[in-house]
DNA sequence: TTCAATTACTTGATATTTGAAGTATTTGGT
DNA sequence: ACCAAATACTTCAAATATCAAGTAATTGAA
């Protein structure tokens, strides 16, 4: 095994330990301070972004997660008032969820602490930092996402 | 929310995905080509490079999970003859956990291709790139291991 | 020495996530 | 218009993860 190799291991399990670390104090700041965790957090906030609603598909691929993980989330959150569901007009095959009145004052509290979680952390690195490793990580998705065809 | 947050959120909404994509790919490598998965395979990794073995406490913390769960894997792996399990001599209530041969084995294998895998996502980075990137996520992994008491 | 507190781990109940298989609907080619 | 293939989603079982409570062993201070 080569150094460089050695190198972009050490990389590897340092991105994902980092994240890991972030993601589980998130959660359970989520938990703590809202009774929510991240992946709630997370499929909140796409919908907060999306005053149209999205479909159950759209979820699926926006948080990275299965269409089965969807269906189970979104009853949840529909369980708590936080979200609605309807069939899609053009589409009767097609869920649309939104999020409620409830659901976008929820949201707004828990992203409001989130930010400054957020915040808190990354504001460690200076900026012109963030911005390299900003785009330095946008090469890996990419390279992850579309994958060079092997040789 | 000022510019600078907009960015720090970025950035984290970045980490989170790029992330969870490379560990997306390599579970379901692992999955396909071995039949293991990522967890799995991070929990070898710790004992291969601990031939004197490690307690279960010590597994738990190194592979960021809980002490239940840990109990859970290790005993899949046993079942599986990939690891050994024997109560401290020193300390009656520890058990310390140790890569059988086959394990050994198994996980060479596994990591050889592992490997692989990484160099050819992360080489998409220049070599400076990657050393850059890996002190800033020290930087954040320190941030979050030993938060600044608040003021 | 003695025992309350701590530590190391396991257990059991739940929560979450995945993956495969199933249902309903839509689409595209004939 | 017709039907096979594709699409959107749900369901169900199994895998994985968390959390709280329980057990056994060790520690440390009186």
């Amino acid at each position: 095994m080569s150094t460089a190799d050695q190198e972009v291991l050490r990389l590897w399990l340092r991105l994902f330990t980092t994240t890991t670390l972030v993601e589980r104090k998130l959660d359970s700041a989520l938990k703590r301070e809202f009774g929510s965790t991240l992946p709630r957090f997370d499929l909140l906030a796409q919908l907060d972004r999306a005053p149209d609603g999205l479909r159950m598909g759209e979820l699926s691929e926006r948080i990275l997660t299965t269409g089965g993980n969807v269906t189970w989330l979104v009853r949840a959150l529909e369980a708590e008032k936080l979200v609605t569901r309807r069939v899609s007009p053009t589409d009767k095959r097609a869920a649309i969820v939104r999020l409620t009145a409830a659901g976008k004052r929820h949201f707004a509290e828990m992203a409001q602490a989130h930010e400054r979680w957020i915040a808190d952390i990354f504001s460690a690195l200076p900026s012109t930092n963030r911005r390299a490793m900003h785009a330095q990580l946008g090469i890996v998705k990419d390279r992850v996402r579309f994958p060079v065809p092997t040789p």
